[in-house]
RNA sequence: GCCGAUGUAGCUCAGGGGUAGAGCGUUUCCUUGGUAAGGAAGAGGUCAUGGGUUCAAUUCCCAUCAUUGGCUCCA
């Protein structure tokens, strides 16, 4: 007999051998036909392999985690097989489960084609594979053994896995007419699988290596009822709803035109009003902690940039240099604003008394990005960045730095972004060779980092190649509407432009000394920043930041002498309003300006007119609120803004 | 940059080898209306661009450009 613990702290005992779905079944048969997974000891496991020796039990259902990944790995496999029945001779890369859903990277035979057009008889055939009830049957083989099977199928992009794996550890999964090289686990059996839909097609490198042949990759989603998919599927079309490139249209917030660029971005008045108070708001942010304004050019010669090592990195890649008359003058469009903000450190000599130096700038910087990687606002040819550079002597580096948290940490909760990740993102353990300066430098700044996280309490995660060129990072990283993350805001130290552009300052010990540069920007980009904004809010901005705040809808023409004398007070206390003038019924101007998102509606006729009041409708919130004055009106507004800024 | 998809009116989209359609918006007129769509009439398109096939191309083919889903990259 083996003793079994459950999480709950019970304990029960059971024959050695036992299954996890035998232990499912002891319990209650409605449980045993919902148990994906078991976790055995905190390892996952199919539920039909036995369990030979004491153990801590977990149940795993499609709710959990673990549920989820056995269920869209064996879906994998099961929408395999249905592509190997209408593409036979179909090679398979790899099929993991992913966040939502599960993919498929398959090299199609010689002049073979998938399209979307085909999901739909794939999905099909995988429903019928599903309902075959088809149990899933793991096997354990030797290497030798697994080579063989897939030198017969003739599929090297297995062989090459297989290849990668120590003997004695590879597992075949078989269901039906299908076996996958396969860790494991998986569902007891196909008939789990009650809904399924393919999502989209996408090429992708085998073995995420650019060289290397592109496969087909497959994604799709499948759950234990359709009622499920429905709902996630209302959920992908709700998120649609909130995409930034849609509602800034609708919201004229920003605009693009082939004949400027591509990825180039206009700011329509709306959206240049919405920036513009989100940079008044961080200026006074930065006021309060002693950053001092800065403006530089949008180009800089290009030995500006060959000093900074961007040149040498990214020089060819780039917009590539501007040309003048004279000869072999050449200028960068500024792809960074840390090489101009390190010569105007060095316009004057400096003294440890006048660190730190803490240099902003809302700067433009242009980098070619990746035509294939341009998306909406998010990601941009030309951006600005609420950029600062601080300069600090060592021993300021840590208070500065956590400093600059706090003002990330502020802007954040000020704009409500509750579910950001905080990233620490350092070198590329492998390759050294992607990032400048001294191994003593990098070490020191990613210390640096990692204390001052922990100093803050941060949650982090650390991800190691995503740090910059120059230096690690701490990144402030959100999810779009769709679900991809992009990071914000930015802290970043770095030893080595300091070195590259010879930084200096007198010590105490009047010696000269190097400083620390901190590069940092809390919004990352302006229009990234925007764009995520914009998604986060579904365009419902708050009220001190939203283009308009408020719209007078007079009843009927009888009242817009009224309504013209509200606006003028409306305005002189400074609130955001229009009158909404236009010969139609006031059910449709409220309809118009509901979907319009501005916050507040005042109705002006007859009644108003007589009590000198407006009628107060909250956008979203239907209905008459009641009359007020227009001052009554204006407090309410300034109180609530005030509580949107103070918390 | 690579693989796939898409490109028709300001917007959302239908259509299809014989020189174009809807809804919304816009304009004009009627209506002067009390908290999420009042009515009528009109204007508006070289069907992304350039080639090719064809008696005939917006439709089929190719290329380019742009958008888009991924991959790779990301200062």
């Amino acid at each position: 007999m083996i003793k079994i613990t459950f999480p709950d702290g019970n304990t029960k005992e059971y024959n050695k051998g036992v299954s996890g779905l035998d232990i499912a079944t002891s319990i209650s048969p409605r449980l045993a036909s919902e148990i994906i997974a078991v976790g055995i000891n905190g390892k996952t496991i199919d539920t039909t392999l036995p369990i030979n020796e004491d153990a801590n039990i977990k149940l795993y259902k499609f709710e959990d985690v673990e549920g989820k990944d056995a269920f869209w790995h064996s879906s994998a496999h099961i929408m395999a097989e249905a592509l190997e029945f209408f593409y036979p001779g179909i090679k398979f890369g790899i099929g993991p489960t992913i966040e939502n859903g599960f993919y498929y990277d398959v090299d199609l035979p010689e002049g073979k084609t998938i399209s979307e057009n085909d999901f739909k008889k794939i999905e099909e055939k995988i429903l019928e594979i599903a309902r075959g009830k088809h149990n899933i049957v793991r096997r354990e083989v030797s290497k030798k053994e697994a080579l063989e099977i897939f030198t017969n199928k003739g599929d090297q992009y297995k062989l090459e896995l297989i290849n990668d794996l120590q003997d004695g550890t590879i597992t075949l999964y078989t269901q039906n007419n299908f076996t996958d090289l396969c860790r494991g686990p998986h569902l007891p059996n196909t008939e789990f699988v009650k809904a399924v839909k393919l999502l989209n097609i996408a090429g992708a490198y085998w073995r995420g290596n650019e060289k290397n042949k592109q496969l087909t990759r497959i994604y799709g989603i499948s759950f234990p009822k359709q009622k499920m998919l429905t709902e996630y599927l209302e959920l992908l079309e709700q998120a649609k709803l909130r995409d930034h490139r849609k509602l800034g249209k609708e919201l004229e917030l920003f605009t693009f035109s082939d004949k400027v660029g591509k990825g180039l971005p206009l700011w329509l008045p709306k959206g240049a009003m919405l920036r513009e108070r989100l940079e008044n708001f961080l200026k006074k942010v930065q006021k309060d902690y002693g950053y001092l304004p800065v403006i530089t050019p949008h180009i800089g010669q290009k030995e500006l940039y060959v000093t900074s090592g961007h040149y040498a990195k990214y020089g060819a890649d780039s917009f590539q240099p501007i040309h003048t008359p004279a000869e072999g003058e050449e200028f960068l469009l500024k792809p960074m604003n840390c090489p101009h903000h390190c010569e105007i450190f060095n316009s004057s000599p400096k003294s440890y008394k006048d660190l730190p130096v803490r240099l902003a700038e809302f700067g433009t910087v242009y980098r070619y990005e990746q035509s294939g990687e341009l998306h909406g606002l998010t990601r941009v040819r030309g951006f600005t960045q609420d950029d600062a550079h601080i300069f600090c002597t060592p021993d300021q580096l840590k208070e500065e730095f956590l400093k600059v948290i706090d003002i990330v940490l502020y802007i954040f909760k000020t704009l409500d972004f509750k579910d950001f990740i905080t990233q620490i993102s350092l070198r590329d353990k492998e390759d050294k060779s992607k990032y400048i300066g001294s191994d003593e430098n990098w070490i020191k700044a990613e210390n640096a980092i990692i204390e001052a996280a922990k100093a803050k309490n941060l949650e982090t995660v650390i991800e190691y190649g995503e740090a910059a060129f120059y230096g690690p990072k701490l990144d402030f990283m959100v999810r779009d509407a769709i679900g991809r993350k992009w990071q914000l805001g930015t802290i970043q130290v770095d030893y080595n432009l300091p070195e590259r552009f010879e930084l200096k300052y007198k010590g105490s010990d009047n010696q000269m000394h190097q400083p620390v540069m901190i590069h940092r920007a809390p919004f990352g980009s302006m229009e990234r920043f925007v764009a995520v904004l914009i998604e986060h809010t579904a365009g419902k901005f708050p009220l001190w930041l939203t283009p308009e705040q408020a719209v007078i809808i007079p009843v009927s023409e009888k009242f817009n002498e009224y309504s013209k004398k509200v606006l003028n007070l409306l305005n002189n206390y400074d609130i955001r309003t229009s009158i909404d003038e236009r010969n139609e019924k006031i059910g449709r101007k409220i309809r118009d300006n509901e979907l319009k998102r501005i916050p507040f509606m005042f109705i002006v006729g007859e009644k108003e007119l007589e009590t000198n009041t407006i009628s107060v409708r909250k956008q979203g919130e239907g209905g008459d609120l009641g009359n007020l004055t227009v001052e009554q009106i204006v407090e309410i507004i300034n109180n609530e803004i005030k509580l949107q800024l103070n918390k």
